[in-house]
DNA sequence: GCGACTGATG
DNA sequence: CATCAGTCGC
């Protein structure tokens, strides 16, 4: 059994006992992160180790930052989009692990629909299916995970109509999201999940209550290519870190392959 | 038994875990706490409450603040000096707990000789002496606790020779506690320790390996007047809080006394 | 709300 | 080195 997740860990340094007690408790094979929030030469790479883990990662201060730790060494580990547009290192990293192709990436948020932040995160969804495109095949394995910043569907935001406008659920973004989807992706965790609503991975700090009251958004996901797809027999989301000590404002997605 | 001790926090809230383990193993009748840089509808009283603690304080934001925590509930609690100059009641408790009046200061620092703050604090610490002849008497009990950002004696810092123009060791700042001393004040630390060196409470957070090379300062002190010295049994300095996971620059200074 | 930053103070 | 105040970003 092959185990991935991902969990936007908003700031890596911060949240290694919360970190440090899902290692111990899942041993995923893989775990995707973000929003580190450190750059490299402050990275916790010792409390990976010291865990049986390799790790690679690519940050910067104060914003974004990926990760990936995993328990067979990783190979092939690339980092940014590589098309000459600015490529973004600290939003996106690549490794092969036991075979398997996995792209870990915090795609930018986007500020405001009005912002060119905003512009730049369409863009970038766009740039993403180009990668795809270039580097790999949907007939073959691989995994995109990470903190997408598109809640894809309507079930995956606590109140769809309000939030219309809002940069992760904004038609465009949404439209954006599924122009990759369309290249070859299947949403592992809707897959087994299909129709669910309320089955969130992210519920904002400044929103009261917000976890209680389950107002959240599926913004973290496991896409697979068909034939790694088929193979998955189960994703959760651990809500159990979105209720530790000083937890992260998201929490752990999680997915199981029988390679 | 009667068990009082002092402890400047630096920061009240930053040192709840410190200040909980501390109560848990020692349960003092008293704890006397300065810099707690908190302001009063921001203070931690419900950790006290929970603790068994009843709680006074005063303080302000950023700077300065004293607090006192104590088994039996105080009486007669006042606040900052009362001889028309300033108040500075951030810097000065007095409460009277199972019939002994105890003051706690944290007097000002003074910055450097040259500066204004400098001479204010000599002119506190006259005042100190004035506000015990009005309110006390050195022939009943009284205990006197907290920072007092002097060291009184060369035994009393690292390098006498060096700090002889700190602020905290400045022969002018050592006569004005001179002078409160001969009111009518036993140093209780120094009584069961006499002649000791390097029986320090502080050691500065910036110099480095301070607490391991024992660079520090005895600033915080518990005095007391004659008839309640003699009752004194022991005295010590905590060594074991400065090595804490977040130590303050200070460590607890304690006393016990057979009532 | 809770990260991170800068610039200040001891 | 470790607080604070402010400010920024999600």
């Amino acid at each position: 059994m092959f185990k991935v997740a991902t969990f936007n860990a908003n700031s890596i340094r911060s949240r290694l006992p919360v970190i440090a007690a899902w290692l111990a408790q899942e041993k995923p094979d893989v775990l995707c992160l973000q929003e580190t929030k450190v750059q490299d030469h402050e990275s916790p790479a010792a409390f990976f180790r010291e865990r049986g883990y390799h790790v690679v990662f690519r940050g910067q201060k104060a914003h974004a930052g990926v990760a990936l730790a995993s328990r067979a060494e990783p190979t092939d580990v690339r980092y940014g989009l590589d098309d000459g547009g600015p490529a973004d290192e600290a939003r996106l990293i690549q490794a092969t692990v036991e075979g398997i192709p996995i792209v870990n990436t915090y795609v930018p948020q986007g500020q405001s629909v009005d912002s060119p932040l905003f512009a730049y995160k369409l863009e970038w969804l766009a740039r993403m299916r180009d990668y795809f495109t270039r580097h790999f095949s949907p007939r073959k394995p691989l995994l995109w995970c990470g903190d997408f910043n598109v809640a894809p569907e309507e079930i995956d935001v606590h109140d769809p109509q309000r939030l219309q406008k809002h940069v992760d659920f904004h038609p465009e973004a949404r439209a954006a999201l599924e122009r990759v989807r369309e290249w070859g992706f299947v949403d592992v965790f809707r897959q087994h999940h299909p129709g669910e609503h309320g089955q969130f991975t992210f519920w904002d700090y400044r929103v009261r209550g917000a976890f209680e009251r389950n107002v959240g958004w599926r913004v973290d996901h496991i896409w697979a290519t068909p034939p790694l797809a088929r193979k998955s027999v189960r994703s959760w989301i651990d809500r159990e870190a979105r209720q530790a000590e000083k937890p992260s404002d998201h929490t752990f997605l999680a997915a199981e392959f029988a390679l």
